[in-house]
DNA sequence: TATTAATAGTTAATATATTAACTAAAGCCC
DNA sequence: GGGCTTTAGTTAATATATTAACTATTAATA
């Protein structure tokens, strides 16, 4: 019932945390000059080199026509570079350019220590408890049925 | 340590959470002709019928120069109207219309709905603690003086 | 294999978000 | 009361987000 009275519901908390967090780490991504959008993708193309833009898109939660335009400017800052896929010509791969995976080393640990900041704002038993919670509010509409495994 | 692992970091999971909630609000909001940051507005005018754009401001977390924006595009659509305070002539009410008035009814039992959807995949118990622990981060930086009320 | 359905990427139109800068109006202070 | 500071609102420039629609491929199938 707390839910429902409009500024303590659950999407305007949720908004409030992203609007208290959010802003540190952007005066970061300013220094190197890329915006919050742009380090979700680098995040993942550390990990991966090379993907799919559609991948990129499922990982980042970047919708695809907002996406093409982040790679669009991405790529006029030399950080990415798209590619065709041979296999299947629809495919557009995304690489990350030298400049775009120098940037890993010099962001990371900015990042690390704002998420130092954040987790010393927090018990751990309370971080672990949040992002439990999340993770079952973001899988929400994956049970309709709720029975076994109906696949 | 474990908000560190990329897909699984707070900031992460807070966007997948929103990402999962919010398009079922938005159903609702499209079928009345307004967006989600409008309905936002709204329900703050729904309390206050009228108020000046910097509380606003504070009340629905968007910032004023975005809120200038949103409010052009309602007084567009009769849903407010602006007035100016006599006795500070630098503000501006927002006046909730009849037909922004209107809307409440037929929305919130609506919203009413989904809300009591979401609530049905989780504990009341996990409810209480998120909107808990959502409001802890949401005042991280509000103790620089750890101490006492060092004001 | 011609047809139909599904996938990947993109474009277009509109609405917001973010940051910096600017104007007007109050408040303050000597 | 003139000058300085703060507050409220706005404008401007750029980057995203959202939804619908469209193109090129590929997969699936009668």
């Amino acid at each position: 019932m707390a839910i429902k009275e409009l500024n303590n519901s659950l999407p305007m908390m949720l908004y409030k945390a992203l609007d208290t967090i959010m802003p540190k780490f952007r005066i970061i991504f300013k220094e190197f000059g890329i915006t919050e959008t742009q380090a979700r993708v680098l995040r993942i193309l550390w990990q991966h080199q090379r993907i799919a833009l559609n991948e990129l898109s499922s990982l980042t939660l970047i919708t695809p026509p907002s996406l093409v335009g982040v790679i669009d400017r991405m790529e006029l800052n030399n950080l990415v570079k798209r590619n065709h896929s041979s296999a299947d010509r629809r495919k557009t791969i995304i690489n990350l350019t030298k400049k775009g995976k120098e940037l890993e080393s010099r962001v990371l640990p900015k990042v690390a220590k704002v998420y130092e900041e954040i987790e010393s704002s927090l018990d751990n038993k309370e971080l672990d408890n949040i992002l439990t919670l999340l993770e079952k509010i973001s899988l929400i509409d994956r049970k309709k049925g709720k029975e076994k495994n109906g696949c």
